[in-house]
DNA sequence: TAGATTGTTAATCGATTAACAATC
DNA sequence: TAGATTGTTAATCGATTAACAATC
């Protein structure tokens, strides 16, 4: 029999897909929240997002106890609770990594600002762009980003770097002490498991749209309701 | 007792999540291809992807019959094979639906270009912008969008205009008859069944990315290896 | 041949959905 | 109270993994 008293020093953490699910409840309680209303059930909650009023009440359950039977939810509550528990109800600095097109864009991104995810330092590591000025913030070598993580002012990095260099640099971040990468470069990173990566490979999102928009056609090819759109050339 | 012998007329489509496997699989089938390898196995080829054997071959066996039993798979016929089966065999033109940051960025996103990807077309819908010339494509009136689509020179949006725009905007795309779009905006949107979304939404992803950091330093703080990063001011 | 590796079937695992007693 | 809705258990569904005969 194995030792189950010893159980509770694991940090009971929601799989991944239900993190993402609650990303979108709370964008969905917002939207709610600004038309005027006060509660919500998991039925009205879920129908937007075409997702079934149990599983909206099993992820929320998750996080604790939430709801109230007859009534439903009340919005300002739950958007707190959820928050909290999401880790978003304080703020996030970040560091972009990497100036390119990318990097600039993430610079302007009001998806973040919003949200309290904070932009604070740029870095890159060529000399050339060292010491430009873009939305209030100065480029830094990479080398000070040691300085700026071990200070606590940064905790996660946005990676905008080229593929070819993307490897080299995130271990320059993983050793300046970032804990979470989010990765745009269309590479696989192999990071020590205390650190945390996402990656945002835009050309993977791209093929899976051609791949339905594809197959798709075909499906409507077959029963013959559409010209051919795709293949001629 | 159902009548089976209608099915075929069903497109058989790989689950969503076996095509973003092998969108994985093709990088790293390239990245072999570029050291020298001419054949691989279903192990070499899942291990960098901490993808298990058996995991890779049924994959693979989604769209054919592809492996040499005993020897594996080769490399150039598979890159093939898969490129044939996700539809990436041949150009995808893409229009860049607002022009800004984002917009701009993906302009100049190589991930695209080396894909077959192929920006050819930029429309915004502030008369302002439109003329202006970025990266040799003149910028357009969303009005001439629908020429574009039906002459079959487009078949793909990158949709990059504000939150509180883009169902609008979205809204326009499909009456110009596109078919799939990859949505840069926070908010889900509404389109018919038979246009395709995918939405990339950033601050979904740095919010995973945070309650991963929280909850993997909660973890550490448990057992008493780490200092406190995460919740001071 | 002996060794390696496939494609596929069966077993396992985890996630989604349905159902319902408990509650307001 | 009657109607509504929760949290949770049990049933269903689908995806992952293991195992192995067939093949080179």
């Amino acid at each position: 029999m194995k030792d189950l008293g010893r159980e509770p020093e694991h940090v009971k953490m929601a799989p991944r897909v239900v993190v993402g699910r609650v990303s979108l409840y709370l964008r969905q309680l917002e939207a709610f929240q600004r038309q005027g209303y006060t509660t919500i059930s998991s039925s009205q909650l879920g129908a937007p997002l075409s997702i079934k009023n149990a599983q909206v009440r099993k992820d929320l359950a998750c996080f604790g106890q939430f709801g109230h039977p007859g009534v439903g939810y009340r919005i300002d509550d739950l958007i707190g609770a959820l928050r909290r528990a999401l880790g978003i109800d304080r703020d996030w600095p970040l560091a972009v990594i990497g100036l390119g097109n990318l990097g600039r864009a993430l610079l302007g991104y009001r998806g973040f600002r919003t949200r309290r995810f904070k932009i604070v330092a740029i870095f890159d590591s060529d000399p050339a762009k060292v010491g430009q000025v873009y939305e209030g913030l100065t480029v830094e070598p990479l080398e000070n980003l040691k300085k700026a993580a071990t200070s606590g002012k940064i905790h996660l990095g946005l990676l905008c770097v080229p593929a070819e260099s993307a490897q080299r640099v995130a271990d320059q971040m993983v050793h300046a002490g970032i804990t979470g990468i989010l990765n745009f470069a269309p590479v696989p990173l192999t990071v020590p498991p205390q650190v945390n990566v996402v990656t945002v490979d835009l050309s993977v999102q791209l093929e899976n749209l051609a791949y339905k928009v594809l197959k798709g056609q075909e499906g409507l090819l077959a029963r013959g309701t559409l010209p051919a759109l795709v293949g001629d050339r």
